[in-house]
DNA sequence: ACTCTAAAGCAAAGACGTAGCTTCTAAGTG
DNA sequence: CACTTAGAAGCTACGTCTTTGCTTTAGAGT
């Protein structure tokens, strides 16, 4: 059981914390539990019970980061919008911090209940984006159809096809929906 | 520099089919590298120096398992074959034991050359298809609007959306690209 | 205030990962 | 057919990480 204001989400936040700094200071490869654990003020078998191992640690933090932290920009009208989004999208998707967050969310998640949040963020965030539509009366696709029309090939590419992606690829995607 | 014939091989070999059998035996998350490297007859630091760690091993075999062991079916025209092949691919992808390859694939490979490979394999089925399709005269789609309409779609639901997936969509992936 | 329980601390044992050095083996050469 | 050589595997010792049982703490409910 989770207390909201207690001890345990002190150490949450501490430990999070902790491997965000530890990250940018030593570098991904040089986290360790041990570390982790010493930079937030716990023992290492705190980590261990809550998280388990490393990984899910690292895809617990990689999902917070992969939140989108703003409304999607309003352009005007669906395709600007649509295709702004999709750029950015990819744009931070694709770099290596981006793919790094990506891989750590899908890693430590054996239920794939972390990399569905990851999902959903994207969904929510298009979902915006089709709303906007919707009230100034223009024709819209639904979501799924996003996901699967672009969301879906710019991940694709991100983790199978590395190399092979830039801006024009989104926008394309997106004018193939639209059309 | 590997030598095919001789001890290199044999060893690599030897590591890889202990893999295999240790998977099926202890499962998974029992696996570790001295275990394997016992089973297979050489010492820990054989492995650690040519994998660098377990994660790579398991990337390395599970590409080997995603290799397709034939070509496509050809079932006479290329709306069947495509829906054949997608539906396949769908099914054993989607299931856990797949799942688990991928992310395997996905996992120890920094530099996606391991995730690439997996991807080729599915092109160069696809391609099959095409080209089988191309020979009958029949008008074809180009294998990239292949990757983009059906695998990436189908690829970003098993990772990102487990759960929501059967054969159907795969049908409806080729029948919307054909159409 | 008191009780109760989930979560954190502690500590010790065991397993794992790393690195230096030695030994083997197969490919290339005269 | 020896001989050389370099890449790869074996061995070993050390340090670090992981696990686990038990104890202690702190916050939620009464």
């Amino acid at each position: 059981m989770v207390r909201p204001g207690g001890r345990s989400a002190r150490v949450q936040h501490a430990v999070h914390t902790a491997v965000r700094e530890l990250e940018a200071e030593v570098g991904r490869d040089a986290l360790t539990v041990p570390l982790v654990a010493a930079r937030a003020g716990v023992t290492p078998s705190t980590i261990y019970r809550r998280w388990r191992d490393l990984q899910q640690l690292l895809s617990d933090v990689a999902v917070e980061r992969l939140r989108p932290d703003a409304a999607p920009e309003d352009r005007g009208d669906l395709a600007s919008d649509l295709e702004a989004w999709a750029e950015q999208f990819l744009d931070e998707m694709a770099s290596p911090p981006g793919r790094a967050y990506i891989r750590d969310a899908l890693l430590g998640d054996p239920d794939g209940s972390n990399a569905g949040q990851c999902s959903a963020y994207a969904a929510e965030q298009v979902g915006v984006v089709l709303a906007r539509a919707a009230e100034r009366g223009e024709k819209a696709p639904d979501v799924e159809s996003v996901i699967d029309h672009v969301i879906a090939p710019m991940m694709y590419r991100i983790l199978f096809r590395p190399g092979r992606l830039d801006a024009s690829y989104a926008r394309r995607l997106v004018a193939d929906l639209l059309a």
